[in-house]
DNA sequence: CTACATGCAAATTGTTTGCAGTGTT
DNA sequence: AACACTGCAAACAATTTGCATGTAG
């Protein structure tokens, strides 16, 4: 986790950012909670909890940011407000989620998705270089429950 | 395309709603655009076009209403804005959608993730109701005229 | 030092809501 | 007459922007 900082810090230097405190502890937020696809204002919550200061529209400048160098994606459920994750290597972007629509609980896949792409890059002559992928429905606790 | 119309114009009338001339003339809008995706804000712009007077939120309660009735569905690209689309039956909303990152065009394509859900379901003890899928990238005609 | 970054508050954007007035049944 | 429906304007929520000040390099 430390060397995935710092590889980011030396990212941001290179590309002649410069590497602010608010910066730094947005990221360790973004890096402590990367299973969470956190929102712009709960990882300003999030930092503020750890004392450091922290404006809303500087998180939302440093995600930006973030986004820009690929650091992180931005990710739209569906549900009024961009999420964010990270892009570590071991998980490079294609995954899928599963959405529960009655806890609201988020669960995250493996890519299904790359024999089908090729089919459909070759039948209509589109050059994919990603895809979205959501599925709605219940989750196993929550079909439990209701037994529905 | 007007027995559509008055096929809704009748489930309204059955769930006792009011058939009123903004409704009729959203509807219309609606059926005339089927391929379009049309904003709220579009639709806005188009209805008033037709000489009819209408009031933005009177569009919002009126999609709302739509969807509520399974007659249209709410529609997410990430762009910002929520898109409408018609639930014709041949048509029924299980289908995908191809986006032009270069001219923003959008495609749509067959189903193709039913067997892809069953293994899903079976997998990840996760049952589906529905699904959302984009893929993003370069359409037939940018590809030709960037070389890319 | 000096350009880039920040905080704050005001501005924007998309959407929703309250309410008084209107129109269908 | 009752009640759903409308328009308008105000309310809202998420995000963006302008600007004076602060600070990393």
């Amino acid at each position: 986790m430390q060397e995935r900082m710092d590889q980011i810090k030396k990212q941001l230097h290179t590309e002649n950012f410069k590497l602010t405190p608010q910066r730094e502890a947005t990221l360790r937020v973004l890096l402590e909670n990367e299973e969470a696809h956190l929102s712009a204002e709960e990882i300003f919550m999030l930092v503020k909890q750890k004392a450091s200061d922290i404006g809303l529209a500087t998180v939302y400048r440093t995600l930006d940011l973030l986004c820009d160098l690929k650091i992180i994606e931005k990710l739209n459920f569906g549900d009024g407000v961009a999420r964010y994750e990270f892009r570590s290597e071991d998980h490079p972007h294609h995954h899928h989620h599963l959405i529960c629509l009655k806890c609201g609980s988020l669960f995250e896949i493996e890519d299904l998705l790359d024999d089908l792409e090729e089919r459909v890059e070759r039948d209509h002559k589109f050059k994919i270089v990603d895809h979205r992928v959501s599925f709605l429905g219940y989750c196993f606790s929550c079909l439990a429950k209701e037994g529905n």
